[in-house]
DNA sequence: GTTATCAATATTGTTGACATTTATGTCGGG
DNA sequence: CCCGACATAAATGTCAACAATATTGATAAC
């Protein structure tokens, strides 16, 4: 018993939801609120779940069952039933009538579909982002992409690296301003966080990858969304070619 | 008491999904699979209902109330829940704790967003289709869309248009052969179902359409995917300027 | 006439027990 | 030694009653 606080990293970028117009305009209370608290709650385990199933904590094919979830985290087994509902639609896990849910499995064609998803999305979302955003957003990151990080790169140093992507994912989203785009590349993204880690792991993967994000980024810079948005397409077009030479190694 | 069968139309595109539940000739298997009929009458109650949303047979900022949906259909209020969760899940309703689900409104903003989605997403199945499907597949669409079609549309008949249109996208996103980019597509055209046929019954807009898609399925026919996919972009954007022109009487 | 308080009602959220189905292990026969 | 039937166990699916909460209407005070 008492596996309570396992839950690991379980990072992911979450970029939220409105939760659309009830109209109300007061209501500025949120401490005093069990029920509100209640849904959060469950938002919360799926979040953990969705951390656990990305970075492969629960590899495919893990059983996911109910009443095992439901004392883990202390909630009823229905309310762990709506949560495995969720991860359902989110092509996450399986579930198949009276036998269960098991984490679903990523076979190298989905993988593929997912980049020619990405490539859209992302590049669709770097345009909006040079559009909206006012150029100076992108010096600082024109900045850590600089020679000290390609000197940390030709060390092995990577993290910096990998860091500055994710920061750079998230203001690209946040200045793209749609909601939209930015959940579906949320669900893609979860599906293959683990997959995407590696392939920046590859050999020289991140000295290339660094360079033609500086490429990107000095488009973005000038204001140039149609280059910008090429630019972003060639780079996953690219980290899709480097998988797929060394998909082998990979999956 | 007994307001059964109040399903109504419920039209909706249908990717030939046939109900064909019983009148199976002799075939009493009906009863050697209660579960799977289970699980596949969800589904048909989510279909039913993600159809009367599309058409604003239900308009947004309807309220969804567990009982009354669980005697229309006769089934337990457990599986309207978990229907109802699955609505949340695709953005078609937004539930507050206690106060229960209610039919999501689309402001003008997110009606905008999707149509980039759209053209992001529409871009890239046109594209691999042209790339996976023979040239020849194109040619009834050719035929379709030709000098009847414009004549008929001429005298206000834009029907044919409506349902070819519809075609043309099926066997597109079938030749695409990406289930992520098909599923995407799926939940913003339900949402913006509506929309879609007003742009089109706009005055001149659907004799625009049909030229641009000629345009479109000759670079498709001579297989030249970047070409198509370029046309498939302008098309989607035209019909943002119409909707953007035309926007108060639209929406 | 307006506003605030409070009870009445309706709806959602939760719980636990029960039914159904699948998987597992055992036993007997071949 | 292998195979099938049966019993057992464990998990999911289902249901009805109960609890908590929001909405509505009425009443009284100002």
């Amino acid at each position: 018993m008492a596996k309570k606080n396992v839950q690991g990293a379980a990072a992911m970028a979450d970029q939220g939801r409105q939760s659309a117009d009830d109209g109300s305009a007061g209501a500025p209370d949120v401490s005093a609120r069990p029920e509100r608290n209640r849904k959060e709650r469950a938002e919360e385990i799926l979040h953990t779940l969705r951390g656990r199933i990305a970075n492969h904590e629960l590899p495919p094919g893990t059983r996911l069952q109910e009443v095992e979830l439901a004392e883990e985290f202390d909630v009823s087994r229905a309310a762990v039933r709506e949560i495995l509902g969720a991860l359902e639609q989110r092509g996450l896990v399986n579930r198949v009538p009276n036998r269960g849910a098991v984490v679903a499995r990523l076979d190298i064609e989905e993988i593929y579909e997912i980049f020619d998803v990405r490539e859209a999305l992302e590049g669709l979302c770097v345009r909006l982002a040079t559009q909206n955003a006012p150029p100076q957003t992108w010096d600082p990151f024109l900045e850590r992409f600089g020679d000290e990080m390609a000197e940390a790169i030709a060390k092995g140093e990577v993290e910096p690296y990998i860091d500055t992507l994710e920061d750079l994912r998230r203001e690209t989203v946040r200045w793209a301003g749609n909601s939209h785009a930015t959940h579906f590349l949320d669900l893609l993204l979860e599906k293959t966080h683990l997959i995407k880690l590696r392939v920046m792991l590859l050999p020289g993967r991140a000295a290339a990858g660094r360079e033609m994000h500086v490429e990107m980024l000095r488009h973005m810079r000038a204001g140039d969304a149609a280059a910008a948005e090429a630019a972003k397409k060639r780079i996953i077009r690219s980290a899709r070619d480097w998988l797929e030479r060394y998909r082998s190694f990979v999956m």
